[in-house]
DNA sequence: TCCCTAAACTGACATTTGTCATAGTATTCC
DNA sequence: GGAATACTATGACAAATGTCAGTTTAGGGA
């Protein structure tokens, strides 16, 4: 892949593309490429961030440990998202770990770097501010399904949610595969009761299963049971 | 109270600090000063918005309607808070209704001085991207807490909340007053369960109730109930 | 003041969900 | 290839929560 910014076509995804051309180069000169295994984290709950990372490839569940010892996955990011922002916008300490659920290749951005741009470019600030509002609105509707959906409407949501972001491959299986405890902490239950849904949701003909890979069958139905029928 | 922008005290809490003497000026000369009586709306779900509203008395309840017919409170906005800036800055509609809990006195400033402001100071730019990020991490802990805790935990906590961000009044009770409903609504669950959970916290000395006040008697077993003991 | 309505409350019950125990099934690593 | 380990699956049960039905209480007009 091009490992030039500005040539790169993964920035076209995200604030990036607000940038000028010497930006975009102060940028490419001070990044880093990073490697990550699947398992390993970009960054942990508490750390103190220097940079942003951007994803090239792969994804990375973004999770908070509650005080019950479950994790609680906020948001799966891939291709083109960038991480780290608002704890480098805030100069926080970050409040989600970062880990990745497939092997991944990412760009590490020093935080001087984004800093500088914001002081000097307002369309890029802009465009930082659009992606925040936007990311809001959704953590908004995350917190009316997750309190006023039960479980198992929120379970065909997310699978309905893996659908639509991440696609299918080939066989129309979903394309990203989470393991049922992956699934249990973005949908915010017990593993067990996830396992027992997808069983459900086999039988009734809503999804087809083989191994992790899961495939969405009936997604009129699927949908239906989101919107509670 | 004042009705000048530039020396209202109001706005030391909240992005508009950062305006400068002629910004603030034309936000005064542009804005309308609104009374809203309890249970009225600023604004509701759907609406689109041509400005954002500056509290200045009273309290309102940020809401969303889920499709089982329940509202569910995702913010309780006081004074020095400014409503709808997310509506305004992606060009949406705004996805919340905002309703008077209290009687309210509201500052609604056109989009245009705060679009034009946004094109103009970076500075300004920059503290409401910093707000944004903050109002983030806060939805973050919110589905944390709403997936992973039990109600009677999160009603603990509501009672903390309302302690920490409105205070208590004279007599040592919550100062700011909301129905049973809107604790419910608030705390994501059903109003004869909350209103259960109210009754048990008095019986176990936890709170003390009269009527609608309500006052926390035992804070630190209210924060070991919170933390899970 | 009294009524009337909305809100607060309580009980009984059904349903949902979580927990624990245990067994089967993949996967990995030597 | 085979043992060790992690993941998936299922049953049985307990606990948490929601729903419905009905009663009581409080507050705001006429």
């Amino acid at each position: 892949m091009e490992s030039r910014c500005e040539n790169c076509i993964i920035r076209q995804f995200n604030s990036l593309r607000a940038m000028s051309k010497e930006e975009l180069k102060q940028v490419s000169d001070s990044k880093t490429v990073k490697t990550i295994k699947k398992g390993e984290p970009l960054f942990q709950e508490g750390d103190k961030l220097n940079g942003v990372y951007c994803v090239r490839n792969g994804v990375s569940k973004l999770s908070k440990l509650s005080s019950n010892g479950k994790d609680q996955i906020v948001k799966l990011a891939s291709k083109g998202e960038v991480l780290g922002q608002r704890s480098v916008i805030s100069e926080e300490c970050t409040n989600l770990s970062a880990i990745a659920v497939d092997d991944m290749e990412v760009c590490f951005i020093p935080k001087e770097s984004i800093n500088n741009t914001l002081q000097k470019n307002p369309n890029f600030t802009m465009e930082v501010l659009r992606h925040m509002a936007h990311d809001l609105k959704e953590a908004d509707d995350v917190i009316v399904n997750i309190s006023q959906k039960t479980v198992k409407q929120r379970m065909a949501e997310a699978f309905l949610y893996l659908k639509n972001n991440f696609g299918e491959d080939e066989d129309g299986y979903l394309a990203l595969t989470l393991s049922r405890e992956d699934i249990s902490n973005v949908v915010g239950t017990a593993t067990e009761s996830a396992i027992r849904i997808i069983s459900e949701f086999k039988k009734k003909g809503l999804i087809v299963a083989s191994g992790k890979k899961i495939g969405i069958k009936d997604e009129r139905k699927l949908l239906e049971l989101v919107e509670g029928f």
